[in-house]
RNA sequence: GCGAAUGUGGUGGAACGGCAGACACAACGGACUUAAAAUCCGUCGGGGCGACCCGUGGGGGUUCAAAUCCCCCCAUUCGCACCA
C-alpha cells in the first residue's frame, strides 16, 4: 500500500541523484542521431536568486525536451549564466568585493536552485559569459567583426551624472535624474565603438519569413527595424554653398514644405555660426536639449519647443521660395539625416509645431479639414497647390516627384531604417575587455588571436574615473602595451563590451563548449544548429533577439555556421506577477521565493502549478493556495497505486476508460506542442477523475497516465513507474500514441436549438445521416412545444448542433 | 503622442463562428473523526416557486448561430527611439 500522501522530499532527491549520476540528460555529439535543440534564455545570476518567473520558461522547454527524448531524439537542452553586468558591478562597488567573487556566489546559488527543480539540463555544457575561457570567443567574434569593417568609432552621447561622475544606463536615469544621488543627468559625448547592425537591416526583416516566430514577436522585430521608403533630397541654404539634406517618406508634399527643422546637435549650426544672428539663443536651446534624456525628449514634451535660427533661410527646391530654419528637439540626430522638411498640412507633429509657433500651413493634398488637424492619409487624395504634380493622386505624385528630383540632381529614392547602429562601448569594469590597442602611428590595431582571452586586469577599485572613462584606465600596467603591428608604444582600449555581447552567440558555444581550439567545430555546429525551439521573455524580443540574429548572420557570412537564421522557432511566456496582480519586485514586497514553495509542496507540484496557472503567453498572478491544489492532484495520482488491479487478472485499457484515455493522449500530446500546458493538465485531471469514478485502474492505464504526466512532474512519475515494477525508467520509455478509432463513441449527444436557443438534447448514432438526425430532433418532446404551429424554414446540422429555424 | 496586447463567475482560467463558465482555487453544506488535518460526497453567474428570462467592458452590425468576425466607444496593462 502506498502512503496517502507521497514524500516529495525523499522522492525528488532520489531521482535527481539518479539523473545526475547516470548523466542521462547529456547530449551526444553524434550526427547519426536525430537531434532536437531546445533553448531557454540563460539567466542573469542576480543576488536575489531565482524567482518564480524563471521556472515558467524552463519548465515549458523541459517538458518539450523530455517528450522529445521519449520520441527518440538526441536532445540538447543546455544551461548557463549571463554573468557580466551592471547590478553585480554596482554591488561590487558598494561592498568593495570583486565582482568575480560575487558572480561565483550567485551562480552557485542559481545552480543549486535550478537543480532542485529537476530540469533535464545537460549540466556538462554549463557556461558562464564571465569565464575567460568563454569570453575568449566573445572577443574573437568582435575581432572578426572589426576585421570585416563592422566595428567603428563614433562620437555618441551617454547619460552622465556630473555629481557621481559616472556614465549611467537608461535604466539608472529616473525622471531625468541620477538614480543614486537624484541630481540631474546630462548627455556627455564620448568616442565609442559601434557595430554596423544597420548593414543587416534588410536581411533581418527578409529572413523572418524563413522562421517560425510567434506573430507579436515578428511584428515587434519588423517595427523596431522600421523600414520606410521615400526620398533623400537637398535644400540649399540661401546665400551659402551649404545644403541641408533631409529624408522624407512624403516627397509628394514637397510644395507644402513651409519650414525646416534641424536636430539640436546638427553640425550645420556650428558651420554657419557667423551667419546666424541669434547664436546665443540657439546655443541656449542646444544646452537645454542636451540636458534631456532621450526618454524625456520623446515622451514628456506634449508642448513643442524650438528656436528659429535667424539670419539664414533655406530654399524650397520646388517652390523656389525661402523658408525659415528652426531647431527643435522633436527632430532626432540619430534618425535619418538629423533634419526634416516640415509639411505641417500633412504631418501631425509638424502641424502641432506650426500651430504653436504660427508658421504657415499650405495644403497640397485635397482632403480632411486642415483647420482642425493635419491630413495624413497616404492612400487617397489629389495634389493641389503643387505646380507640375497638380491633379495627380498621392502615389503617382510620389513617383513623379522622385523622377523630377533625380533629373534635377536634387535628390534620389531612399530606403531608411529606424534601426540604429549598436553602441558597443561601456565605461565599466565588469564586461569583456575590447581586444584592441591604439598606436599613435598605426591607429587601432587588433591584438593577435594567440593573446586571447584578453583577461580583465585585477584592480581594487571598480569605480569609474572622474572623467567618466572606464575603471580600466587606472590599470596603468595593463593599459600600456606595445603595438602589435609596429612594436612601438601603444595603449589598450579601456572600454568594455555591453551585457548583450556575451548572450549574442551563446547558443552556438553550447554546441561545443569545451573546444579550446575554435569557437565551435564546423561539424558540431552543422549538426546542432539551428536551435529548434527558443523560448524567452517579451522583454528580449527586440534587443537580444535582434543582436543575436545579427551576430549569427555575420558568422554565417564568414563560414562559421551554415544556417542564416539561429532560431527555427521562437515563443514567449507571460510574466509571473505577485499575488496582488502587480509586477513582482522587492520594493513592492510581493516576491515569492521558489525555495519555500519547493520545501512545502515539492518541485513536481511547483512545476505543475507554473504550467497550470494560466495561459502560457499571458501574465498571471501567483497564488500559493492554487499551487497547493496542484500538490493535491499529485497526491490523488499517487493514491491510484492503491486501486491497481492485479496485472495477471486484467490488464490493457478497458472499454470503460478507452475513450477517456485515448482522447487524453491526443489532447496532451497536441497541447504540449502548442504550449497549451494549462489545458493539457486539465485533461489529465479529468482523466484521473474518471478513473476515480471507475474505482480501479489497470497497469496499462496507469502507465499511460504517468507517461503523459512525466514531462511536467518527472520525479513522482518515475517513482510510481518503479513501484509498479517497471525496470526501464520513464526517460527511456517511448511516448504514447493514441488510437483514432478509439476516440469515436457509438452515440453522440446533440443539442437541439430552435432559432439559436438550446431547447433540448438528443442522442443519435454517431454515423447517423442528416435526415435521420432531423427526424429525431423534430420528434423530440423537449423541442415540440417550440415548433408546434410554426413553419419550419430551415434546419442546420453542424457538428453536434441541430438548429431549427422557424 | 506612437505601437502592441488584454477585458468571461468571489478568484485563476476553458470554449475549430456551434450547448458560455471545462479544469482548478476559494467559500458553503454533509460523511468520516473524541477532535483537527487529510480524504470522500454535494452546492456554487444573476433573477424567478416554476415553465423560463438575463448574462462574456459598453453601443451598433454581419450570421440560422457571435466571448469569438466587422465598425465605434470605454477601461486596464506592457513597450517606446516624437522615426519625418
Amino acid at each position: 500500500m502506498a502512503n496517502k500522501v507521497y514524500d516529495h522530499k525523499a522522492i525528488e532527491k532520489k531521482w535527481q541523484d539518479i539523473w545526475e549520476s547516470s548523466r542521462c540528460f547529456e547530449a551526444k555529439n553524434d550526427a547519426t542521431l536525430p537531434k532536437y535543440y531546445a533553448l531557454i534564455e540563460f539567466p542573469y545570476p542576480s543576488g536575489d536568486g531565482l524567482h518564480v518567473g524563471h521556472p515558467r520558461s524552463n519548465t515549458a522547454l523541459d517538458i518539450i525536451s523530455r517528450k522529445r527524448r521519449m520520441e527518440g531524439y538526441n536532445v540538447l537542452f543546455p544551461i548557463g549564466y549571463d554573468a557580466f553586468g551592471l547590478p553585480t558591478e554596482n554591488f561590487a562597488i558598494k561592498t568593495k568585493t570583486h565582482p568575480a567573487i560575487i558572480t561565483k556566489r550567485n551562480i552557485d546559488r542559481f545552480r543549486s536552485q535550478l537543480k532542485r527543480l529537476g530540469f533535464s539540463f545537460d549540466w556538462s555544457r554549463e557556461i558562464s559569459t564571465a569565464d575567460p575561457s568563454y569570453y575568449k570567443w566573445t572577443q574573437w567574434i568582435f575581432l572578426k567583426l572589426f576585421e570585416h569593417g563592422l566595428a567603428y568609432k563614433k562620437e555618441m552621447p551617454i547619460n552622465f551624472c556630473p555629481s557621481c561622475k559616472i556614465g549611467l544606463a537608461n535604466e539608472e536615469v529616473v525622471d531625468g535624474n541620477c538614480e543614486r544621488c537624484h541630481n540631474p543627468v546630462i548627455r556627455k559625448t564620448l568616442n565609442q565603438w559601434m557595430l554596423r547592425i544597420t548593414d543587416y537591416a534588410q536581411r533581418l526583416i527578409d529572413d523572418l519569413d524563413t522562421v517560425d516566430f510567434i506573430e507579436k514577436v515578428r511584428t515587434q522585430q519588423i517595427n523596431w527595424i522600421g523600414r520606410s521608403e521615400g526620398a533623400e533630397l537637398n535644400f540649399k541654404v540661401d546665400g551659402t554653398d551649404e545644403v541641408i539634406r533631409v529624408f522624407t517618406t512624403r516627397p509628394d508634399t514637397l510644395f507644402g514644405a513651409t519650414y525646416m527643422v534641424l536636430a539640436p546637435e546638427h553640425p550645420l549650426i556650428a558651420k554657419l555660426a557667423d551667419k546666424i544672428t541669434n547664436m546665443p539663443e540657439v546655443q541656449e536651446y542646444q544646452r537645454s536639449a542636451a540636458k534631456k534624456s532621450d526618454l524625456e525628449r520623446s515622451a514628456l514634451s506634449k508642448e513643442k519647443t524650438g528656436v528659429e535660427i535667424k539670419g539664414i533661410k533655406a530654399i524650397n527646391p520646388a517652390t523656389k521660395q525661402p523658408i525659415p530654419i528652426w531647431i527643435s528637439d522633436y527632430v532626432l540626430i540619430t534618425y535619418g539625416t538629423g533634419a526634416i522638411m516640415a509639411v505641417p498640412a500633412h504631418d501631425s507633429r509638424d502641424y502641432e509645431f506650426a500651430k504653436h509657433f504660427s508658421l504657415p500651413i499650405v495644403q497640397v493634398v485635397a482632403g480632411g479639414n486642415i483647420d482642425e488637424e493635419a491630413y495624413t492619409d497616404t492612400e487617397k487624395g489629389t495634389m493641389i497647390n503643387s505646380g507640375f504634380i497638380n491633379g495627380l493622386e498621392v502615389k503617382e505624385a510620389q513617383a513623379r516627384m522622385i523622377e523630377w528630383l533625380v533629373s534635377e540632381g536634387i535628390g534620389e529614392r531612399k530606403v531608411n531604417f529606424k534601426l540604429r547602429d549598436w553602441v558597443f562601448s561601456r565605461q565599466r569594469y565588469w564586461g569583456e575587455p575590447i581586444p584592441l590597442v591604439y598606436c599613435e602611428k598605426c591607429g587601432w590595431q587588433p591584438i593577435p588571436e594567440s593573446e586571447l582571452p584578453l583577461e580583465l586586469p585585477e584592480i581594487d577599485d571598480f569605480y569609474p574615473a572622474d572623467d567618466g572613462t572606464s575603471p580600466l584606465s587606472r590599470a596603468t600596467e595593463w593599459v600600456n602595451t606595445t603595438c602589435p603591428k609596429c612594436g612601438g608604444k601603444a595603449k589598450r582600449e579601456t572600454d568594455t563590451m555591453p551585457n548583450w555581447a556575451g548572450s549574442s552567440a551563446y547558443f552556438i558555444r553550447y554546441c561545443d563548449p569545451h573546444n579550446d581550439k575554435e569557437f565551435v567545430s564546423k561539424e558540431v555546429a552543422d549538426y546542432w544548429l539551428p536551435v529548434d525551439w527558443y523560448n524567452g521573455g517579451m522583454e528580449h524580443t527586440t534587443l537580444h533577439l535582434l543582436y543575436s540574429r545579427f551576430w549569427h548572420k555575420f558568422l554565417y557570412d564568414i563560414g562559421i555556421v551554415s544556417t542564416p537564421e539561429p532560431y527555427k522557432k521562437r515563443t514567449s511566456h507571460g510574466l509571473v506577477l505577485g499575488e496582488n496582480g502587480e509586477k513582482m519586485s522587492k520594493s513592492r514586497g510581493n516576491v515569492v521565493n521558489p525555495d519555500t514553495i519547493v520545501d512545502e509542496i515539492g518541485a513536481d507540484a511547483f512545476r505543475l502549478y507554473e504550467m497550470f496557472m494560466g495561459a502560457f503567453d499571458q501574465p498571471i498572478p501567483w497564488s500559493t493556495t492554487g499551487a497547493k491544489g496542484c500538490k493535491r492532484f499529485l497526491d490523488r495520482v499517487w493514491r491510484l497505486q492503491d486501486m491497481l488491479i492485479d496485472k495477471h487478472a486484467e490488464n490493457g485499457i478497458r472499454d470503460c476508460l478507452k475513450v477517456s484515455i485515448h482522447s487524453t493522449i491526443k489532447k496532451v500530446s497536441e497541447d504540449y506542442e502548442r504550449m497549451k500546458f494549462n489545458t493539457a493538465i486539465a485533461a489529465m485531471m479529468s482523466l484521473v477523475n474518471d478513473i476515480y469514478s471507475v474505482g480501479s485502474v489497470t497497469y496499462d492505464e496507469l502507465k499511460t497516465l504517468i507517461i503523459l504526466l512525466y514531462p511536467v512532474a518527472p520525479h513522482i512519475c518515475e517513482e510510481i513507474n518503479e513501484n509498479m515494477g517497471y525496470t526501464e525508467p520513464l526517460h527511456h520509455t517511448k511516448w504514447v500514441e493514441y488510437d483514432e478509432s478509439a476516440l469515436v463513441e457509438n452515440t453522440v449527444e446533440m443539442a437541439v436549438q430552435v432559432n439559436g436557443k438550446v431547447r433540448g438534447k438528443i442522442n443519435v448514432a454517431s454515423d447517423a445521416k442528416q435526415d435521420e438526425i432531423e427526424k429525431i430532433a423534430l420528434a423530440s418532446d423537449e423541442v415540440k412545444p417550440f415548433i408546434e404551429g410554426k413553419t419550419i424554414r430551415k434546419i442546420i446540422v453542424v457538428r453536434n448542433i441541430v438548429n431549427i429555424v422557424v
